[in-house]
DNA sequence: TTGATCGGAGATCATTATAGTCTCCGACTG
DNA sequence: CAGTCGGAGACTATAATGATCTCCGATCAA
């Protein structure tokens, strides 16, 4: 069902802490650290110091060790895309097993795949989706949605 | 890294290929029958009657028993939508566990999640990509798919 | 300079989702 | 009425995920 995975959320969650206190009014400029953002939002400590220590790898965040370390964005909020934060985490967005194939590998149906060009598209198309959001969009606030249950749409357009 | 599953796919190559069999100009019409797509296909025979007992469950494909049996669309194929076909075989789409969260269901992050709300409009954003292309998009050749960004177009239409 | 506080990194375990298999049933056609 | 088809359930194996534990090195401040 096309689901994100637990850490991504702790990511997205993080990283919009961070930005949060970086960018606010109160303290701004101020390091995070895993412990604080683990207490507040109810992630376990050690599991969301892993994906802090991925988005650090990745250049997204930067770190600083030692008593009063902790986090900070490496870069602005608007630099910072959803698809950028998804692949630190999950790896290269693929939605098919074929999306990333290397060399040598092959999967039973390829002979005679008749869907793999059209899921690459539907699969960049979602990409350029995730990838023109930032970190800066999630930020303001409550933005209005409705809603649409997939179910409740009907199918003739 | 939002991969869509085996069974998915399975279904998205008996689909097409019960939809180019239909109306094909070879034998326009003709029931195609599990075992003929497996070994067309390279899919695992009892697995993927299994995908295609869903697809008839949820009316998109219609079965008829006995010799000489098979499938046949239900409907055409420009009314059969990537979305529809994926809900059918995994679910509703969902990008987060809350999605589709139930009375009495909690995530331990809901209460001062932030994130919860920017999701879903990414989620909504994907599933109006996955139901704007058919099944028709993806016989002839090059599918046309209209981007949409969450941040550059919104939700409210 | 030393101890408490921080992140970095690896191994490990439990749980769940997925992929695939096996068996039996009932419907239909010729 | 026999062989061919789909329908349905239980079942197993494997992989991905979520989570935990332990030890390390860096840093700062008393």
């Amino acid at each position: 069902m096309l689901k994100i995975s637990k850490k991504t959320d702790y990511a997205l969650m993080a990283l919009q802490h961070i930005a949060s206190v970086q960018f606010g009014d109160t303290t701004p400029g101020r390091v995070v650290n895993t412990k604080e953002i683990a207490e507040e939002y109810n992630i376990p400590l050690e599991l969301l110091a892993k994906v802090l220590q991925a988005l650090s790898k990745s250049g997204m965040i930067e770190s600083h060790n030692g008593p009063k370390g902790g986090y900070l964005l490496a870069r602005s909020a608007g630099k910072i895309t959803i698809a950028q934060i998804l692949e630190s985490i999950e790896g290269p967005l693929g939605i098919t097993d074929c999306s990333h194939e290397k060399e040598g590998e092959f999967c039973m149906q390829r002979e005679h795949c008749n869907i793999r060009t059209p899921l690459l598209k539907v699969q960049d198309s979602i990409y350029q989706l995730l990838n023109n959001m930032t970190l800066q969009d999630m930020l303001g606030g409550t933005p209005l949605i409705t809603i649409q249950s997939p179910t409740a749409q009907g199918v003739e357009r």
